[in-house]
DNA sequence: TCTATTCTCGTACGATGTACGAGAATAGAG
DNA sequence: CTCTATTCTCGTACATCGTACGAGAATAGA
């Protein structure tokens, strides 16, 4: 499967990697025939989504607690953006929901019944709950790869530093010299995979 | 400024227009001098994100109440976004704040005291509260760039009526039909206005 | 078996970011 | 003022990208 040997290649090396020439010579295919499949790269990356978001599977009936509900609806999808770790960019054009995202819309929405709130209430809660995943997995996950290069880390830690020794920045100053860790990076739940690092300058 | 054609080219096109060539020509100069000013155009991304942020100033000091002057914080931040829409996306990959950014991180440093969090957890509630109100934003806009091409709005609510009448959505099917709004874009007209009131308290 | 239709995909085109180095401009020394 | 040295400007060129086009291969129908 096309959709299969893309993810396979966004979870190796990255999203960046996936570009319809390497793409097809995954597959063995020509360049040209991935149009016959996915009218345009767009369409492939929805399609990556979705077919990812297979993983995304609830057991569990919604507890009637809500709050505790979606608390596990979010750790399930940092795990999985853990797992995935270029989703959040893919994420973070607007998509077309598949298949797979809708049973698991289908899910959030059977979650949300007891907060009472209307259809599109309800939606918004599920776009708003996606994207702050995303942005937290995505911090989580530059955070790493800063920490990953010490060169890039010490750099900007001598930045930061040198930004808080001028006086104008008393609570800046304070934020990072306060407690041991600096800017510690939290335990991940699975070792997640790391495209190559790019951008080697600064 | 070659920062602020960038800009101004980002606004009135979309980010997808600010190539190098296209800045090159907007300041009247060869593209390859854009080189000397910035190494890289991930270089002149960032100058451009913190160029705007210049326009995030805030006036009054702190008023002890963390929760308000962090609403203040987003809400202000949000029409900053609205103001340049291209902010979202150019926010999606990781970036050194500049001294624009960092005279509004210590803004908000100065919000947090109150909480008595530690430097680093500060941080990262302004990193998280930006990530959100980004993506927050991000759907406002995907949202009202579909409700603006009334084929492709219509398509994707054809696609969903479907999907919804196929029985295996019965939730998806009642948040879709109950209200007059299938999937309303909200109002983002300039006075910041208040998406509808919801359970405040945590 | 011959024709018609569909599928596969090699080639080519227009973008893009940027490395390279030739020329222009400027500065310093005599 | 002249000549050389240094820096700045930027035209050209290249690799890479998405994808339009249409020639050939494969398949189906008669």
């Amino acid at each position: 499967m096309i959709t299969a040997a893309a993810v396979a290649l966004a979870d190796a090396e990255g999203l960046d990697a996936v570009t319809m020439r390497r793409v097809a010579a995954e597959v063995g295919a020509g360049v040209m025939s991935l149009y016959s499949y996915a009218p345009d790269k767009e369409t492939l990356l929805e399609l990556m989504v979705d077919h990812v978001s297979g993983e995304l599977t609830v057991t569990d009936p919604p507890s009637g607690d809500w709050r505790a509900d979606l608390k596990t609806v979010a750790r399930l999808q940092r795990a999985h953006m853990l797992r995935h770790p270029w989703l959040p960019a893919a994420l973070s054009t607007r998509r077309v929901p598949g298949p797979n995202t809708l049973a698991f819309l289908e899910h959030v929405l059977a979650v949300l019944r007891p907060t009472g709130l209307d259809g599109a209430a309800k939606l918004e809660v599920f776009a708003q709950i996606t994207a702050f995943v995303a942005g937290y997995v995505a911090h989580e996950i530059a955070q790493a790869a800063v920490s990953r290069s010490p060169d890039r880390a010490a750099a900007e830690g001598r930045y930061l530093a040198a930004v808080a020794a001028d006086g104008c920045h008393p609570e800046l100053a304070e934020a990072l010299s306060a407690p041991g860790r600096p800017l510690t990076p939290r335990r991940h739940l699975h070792p997640f995979p790391q495209p190559p690092d790019r951008r080697p300058r600064y």
